[in-house]
RNA sequence: GAACUCGUAGCUCAGUUGGUUAGAGCGCUACAUUGACAUUGUAGAGGCCAGAGGUUCGAGUCCUCUCGAGUUCACCA
């Protein structure tokens, strides 16, 4: 053995003789050890195909790994299915951004020819996650491998919406949503961040119908919108605007009678305690809206334009609007005053950072708490039975929250990336109330109702070139991926498709089912619910709560028994990491200098489940010293039983005692109990922590200095070598492996492999 | 406004159901060392475990409050 360790001497060579073995599959793993029935299983939290990894892919990988690997030497049933994500409007952004270099837009394809380039766009970088996890040192079964627009996948995601629309858990209807104008897409409440602002408030003046001389005073950020509004509403109890209930007022802008209704909604001490209702474009005003059955008039486009309801304000885009209106209002005077300091958390989109306009738009929900499906309920009731317990600091509580004010999902996203919602809305008779856009034969955008779309174009080259359509909600449709049979319908012989897509989470939180399902026969029986569901406390709501409501909906069973929530990577001054910053950490680049060993270690040693970790050159080189020091000990093993062959311990200068061995023993066997202990309560920073003391400060400076003083016996030696070997190998295990080789050519072990080894029984040190 | 988390050595953090002199990595000081490893060893300095109460035979660990830091959710026209 050379006498330091060098990574880049083995990694690759180890990780080539694990693939050869193929030890990372449970089907031969079989044939490789005694395997017993009680499985083991983890589904890797999938990362988006085209990304390179960050430090964040790292943690998880390192923490899923150990757990597979301990679990897989106790002789467990272990899987690990590997998987990508399409990461739907993540890509597409970056793809999009891509268009723009090339000074091109989405809107110059249609969505079928825009699909295709993405696509390609994403097989070209797919390998890349794949290939760096593999450099990790992932024991994860490649040979289930999933993308998330695999065929399979799929079908079972569509199978999953059919199941979902005809319980009548899905359904379709205008709701309000968050859209982005600029990225042209609604996001469900998740999508959106709460930025604070500050915003001018205008405090406009509203003659009375009765006497047009009295004004009531309503206080508003968004004056644009004023020319919609039909009616006004104050608090029932609020003595100050009590008698104002039942009268009418004038808009200010349009002279039209509004209505001043009650309800309870109304803070009496914010503003003036008068509101004005927008019921298409502001959330609280929507929902008592449809309390009163008040109109819903929309007057906001997609554009983020005033539409053509707004008279002289129409084209202009919100913001022009507003200063259009002011100024109107201010001629008349009808602004009392405007209060420029006014802070207030706007809406803003997490990609883009733009304003969200909440818009009336016709989508698919899922309702998380159907009268005979209640998803939200049984969720909670698998945390408070403990079927699934969350370990992270503090997220129990914190899910409970989420599951508890849970609105309905909207699962339809504007955007062509995804798994298109097979959904398909009969024409006829329904012409006019379908708007489509579409690319003209001659590569001309054309938009418009349909039923003028039909008087110059041919259906099929609308549907050829289609980019979005919108159905009102009455519009009849059927599910179908593909266009359906002419006896499908007695109503309409004519059909177009759905444009909008599935929100991204819609198929992830599927994924653990539709992997199991679509892998080899018997996966599912086999390792559903899986045993633990890794990854960041970030994407709790996201992904770990909506898969915990589909699993219990497909399969009723909870999908996974634990949840290990890890927290950030931070850097060494416990700062979060950011490109802008420069101080993030490239898990290659750690790799290349350190070993994988090392940044695994550096990692998981003393980290705690939903606790931010901070790390840094320094934790890689206390770490890389580790990987040292185990070959190193390793090697002294060996040269140690050389020594004895020539220098016999009939040599006379023998101290070793049986009292000895009992004591080393009995340590030795206390390791491995708090150590298995440890594991198996999913405290693996602490694990990695006690290893790591134990093996050095006790194995390396106690035991073999007795050894070289002939205190310790060869055997004992190499029982504690290997036993530590075995101990170390689910954090580090290209250097455990490697020493492994150098162990078994040596006839110091038998077994030819260490990843599908024994782990450590408490009998072995009677 | 609410919830959650944290406050332990110079820095970054562990501390398993409350149990003897509170630990690690990095840093610091002194010394050692040609035979596993300088990617080392030995010894050492450095902590009223944020503060105040309480429960207990016993509290870094449990409870209450205060102060400080962070995260998230909700804040409404």
């Amino acid at each position: 053995m050379e006498s330091n360790y060098n990574h880049t001497n083995h990694e690759e060579k180890i990780y080539k003789l694990w693939e050869k073995h193929d030890a990372f599959n449970p089907d031969t793993v079989k044939k490789l050890r005694t395997v017993r029935s009680k499985s083991f299983s983890i589904i890797m939290p999938p990362p988006n195909a085209n990304d390179p990894l960050h430090v964040g892919h790292a943690t998880f990988v390192s923490l899923e790994d150990i757990l597979i690997r301990y679990h897989r030497m106790l002789g467990d049933d272990t899987v690990w299915i590997p998987g990508t994500d399409h990461a739907g409007i993540e890509t597409q952004f970056v793809f999009e951004k891509k268009l723009r270099k090339d000074k091109k837009s989405r809107f110059d394809y249609d969505s079928n020819s825009l699909y295709k380039l993405i696509w390609e766009y994403v097989q070209e970088n797919s390998g890349i996650a794949v290939d760096q996890i593999k450099k990790l040192g992932a024991s994860a079964d490649w040979s289930r491998f999933k993308f998330t627009l695999d065929p399979e996948i799929v079908d079972e995601v569509l199978e999953t919406f059919t199941e979902l629309h005809n319980d009548g858990l899905i359904y379709r209807d205008v709701q309000l949503v968050n859209y982005c104008t600029k990225c042209g897409t609604s996001y469900s409440e998740l999508e959106v961040d709460k930025v604070d602002q500050n915003v001018k408030l205008y405090y406009v003046k509203y003659p009375l119908a009765s006497d047009p001389k009295t004004f009531i005073t309503i206080a508003t950020t968004r004056p644009e919108p004023i020319f919609l509004d039909t009616h006004i509403a104050v608090h029932p109890k609020d003595k100050k605007t009590k008698k104002l209930i039942g009268k009418k007022a004038l808009n200010p802008l349009t002279g039209a009678e509004m209505e001043i209704i009650a309800d309870e909604f109304v803070e009496p001490e914010f503003g003036t305690g008068i509101v004005k209702l927008t019921p298409a474009h502001d959330f609280n005003d929507f929902i008592v809206a449809k309390k009163h059955d008040l109109p819903i008039i929309q007057g906001i486009n997609r554009q983020g334009k005033i539409m053509d309801i707004g008279g002289k304000y129409a084209g202009f885009t919100v913001l022009q609007a507003r200063e259009q209106v002011v100024k109107d209002l201010e001629e008349k005077n009808l602004i009392e005053k405007i209060e420029t300091k006014y802070n207030t958390p706007v809406d803003t989109c997490y990609r883009c950072g733009r304003i969200i306009e909440p818009l009336p738009l016709p989508q698919f929900f899922l309702s998380v708490r159907h009268t005979k499906n209640n998803l939200v309920e049984q969720a909670l009731k698998v945390v408070e039975d403990q079927k699934t317990v969350i370990l992270g600091a503090g997220y129990t509580t914190v899910l409970n929250h989420w599951l508890n004010n849970l609105r309905d999902w909207n699962i339809s996203r504007q955007i062509v990336w995804g798994i298109t919602i097979p959904v398909w809305y009969e024409i006829d008779g329904n012409e006019d109330k379908i708007t489509a856009g579409f690319l003209s034969k001659k590569k001309q955008y054309i938009n418009g109702i349909l039923s003028e779309l039909l008087k110059e174009h041919k259906l099929e080259e609308i549907i050829d070139g289609l980019q979005q359509i919108t159905a009102e909600p009455d519009v009849p449709y059927i599910l179908s991926r593909e266009k359906p049979a002419k006896s499908a319908s007695k109503t309409t012989k004519n059909w177009i498709p759905e444009t909008d897509t599935f929100d991204t989470w819609f198929s992830s939180a599927q994924w653990p089912f539709v992997t199991l399902k679509t892998n080899k026969k018997g996966d599912f029986k086999r390792f559903y619910p899986t045993s633990v569901m890794e990854t960041g406390y970030d994407i709790l709501p996201f992904w770990v709560m909506r898969m915990m409501l589909l699993g219990l909906y497909k399969a009723g069973e909870t999908p996974f028994a634990h949840v290990y929530l890890h927290g950030l990577v931070r850097d060494e001054k416990g700062q979060k990491m950011s490109k802008s910053k420069g101080n993030s950490i490239d898990p290659l680049e750690v790799t290349k200098e350190f070993g994988t060993d090392a940044l695994r270690m550096a990692l998981v040693i003393r980290s705690t489940a939903g606790q931010d970790k901070s790390v840094g050159n320094r934790d890689f080189k206390g770490m890389k010293h580790l990987t040292n020091k185990l070959w190193n000990a390793a090697r002294f093993t060996l040269m140690n039983k050389e020594r004895l062959k020539t220098e016999p311990i009939a040599s006379g200068k023998i101290t070793y005692q049986k009292g000895q061995e009992k004591h080393f023993k009995k340590q030795l066997r206390e390791n491995v109990e708090n150590i298995t202990l440890q594991l198996d309560k999913l405290n693996i920073g602490y694990s990695a922590d006690m290893l790591y003391s134990q093996f050095w400060h006790w194995f390396c400076d106690v035991c073999i200095e007795d050894a070289k003083n002939d205190g310790l016996s060869q055997e004992n030696l190499e029982q504690g070598m290997v036993t530590f070997l075995k101990l170390f190998h689910p954090y580090m295990p290209f250097v455990t492996e490697a020493i492994w080789q150098e162990f078994y050519k040596n006839d110091i072990v038998t077994e030819p492999l260490l990843i599908t080894s024994d782990w450590p029984k408490t009998t072995d040190f009677a």
